[in-house]
DNA sequence: GTCTATAGATCGATAGAC
DNA sequence: GTCTATCGATCTATAGAC
């Protein structure tokens, strides 16, 4: 039988919820050794430069999943309307409605965005490029596509922390779905 | 001669700073002091129940910074319309146009809201309420009202995620500006 | 590969001189 | 009030047994 941690790649999510609720300065070695069943030894085993590549394998394992579920179907899906509809089901379900945080998000906001600066910039480039890609396709002109883009991106940013400051996901929801009438009017 | 800092009060800012920057785990006394000039002797002559009181007055400080500024004006001004208006030049120069995280919405992202769940919360709820009365005075119904004051600060958040994660003051210009017109229309 | 033990630095907080 | 010195706890990281 498989055990539950065999690669690094395993440890990824349990390392990614303490990162998301504590920060990378709050998220200690301690924490991170309990959420994942690791101990100190197997963590640098794994992540021989400590916390830092801890981290940074994190934002990478984040960075696959937006652009294999989020980003790539958003340039390539031959239907661009419904991979938006799509696109805000996943935002949705991912950030559980703004109760679940946005690790790169929190990232950008304290001083863990000077040591993964280039991810940071590099993660929402990369949305705020797909999002106007496929505003593009449906139609759109570029230059409004792209601030359309950037609107949306910026705006589930703030649902996040405002859904979270007030404990109440039903904000998440309303910005959601105003985004979704402005996507597609 | 006065002194620089001769009570609590006059620490406040540089904390305020430290914690803005670092987050409240990583506001470590050794930076608090070092930014303040004051060492832990007098810090904590100051704040007597340590980090955790000092964290708590910046953000009543900073509450009564926004009550003074931005939330009576907009419950009361007799124009609430150039209430409005100038709401948003203090907002830009008070988050720097993106450049200055709010410490309010980090503290929410992170597991310091579980610390500062009151203030968090009641910090955002009267800044939609005070948006909201001007935009009820100003003629609009009270249900839009609400949900508009709601999306103004909830984008306000997201601008400055966004703006900070991409180095980027002119995001959140145009953020501001999308919300000038939506707030005029 | 995974563990325990522990080093060395830094943490928040306190004590006491002045 | 402000400082220095220092406490015990916790931190990141390493060493070495298995």
């Amino acid at each position: 039988m498989a055990r539950v941690v065999s690669e690094r790649k395993d440890a990824l999510p349990a390392l990614a919820e303490v990162f998301r609720e504590h920060g990378f300065a709050g998220a200690s070695l301690a924490l991170i050794s309990a959420a994942s069943g690791l101990g100190k030894g197997s963590l640098y085993h794994f992540f021989p430069r400590g916390k830092e590549e801890m981290a940074a394998a994190v934002l990478e394992e984040i960075d696959g999943w937006f652009e294999t579920r989020l980003f790539r179907p958003l340039r390539e899906s031959p239907d661009p309307g419904a991979a938006v509809a799509a696109a805000f089901e996943d935002v949705d379900a991912y950030f559980r409605s703004g109760q679940r945080v946005c690790l790169v998000g929190a990232f950008a906001l304290g001083d863990a965005r000077d040591r993964f600066g280039t991810a940071v910039n590099a993660y929402f480039a990369r949305w705020i490029a797909a999002l106007a890609d496929a505003f593009i396709r449906a139609g759109r002109a570029s230059a409004q596509a792209q601030e359309l883009a950037e609107e949306i991106v910026l705006e589930i940013q703030g649902a996040i922390v405002l859904a979270r400051a007030m404990n109440d996901p039903a904000i998440f929801q309303r910005a959601l779905n105003r985004m979704r009438a402005r996507a597609q009017g």
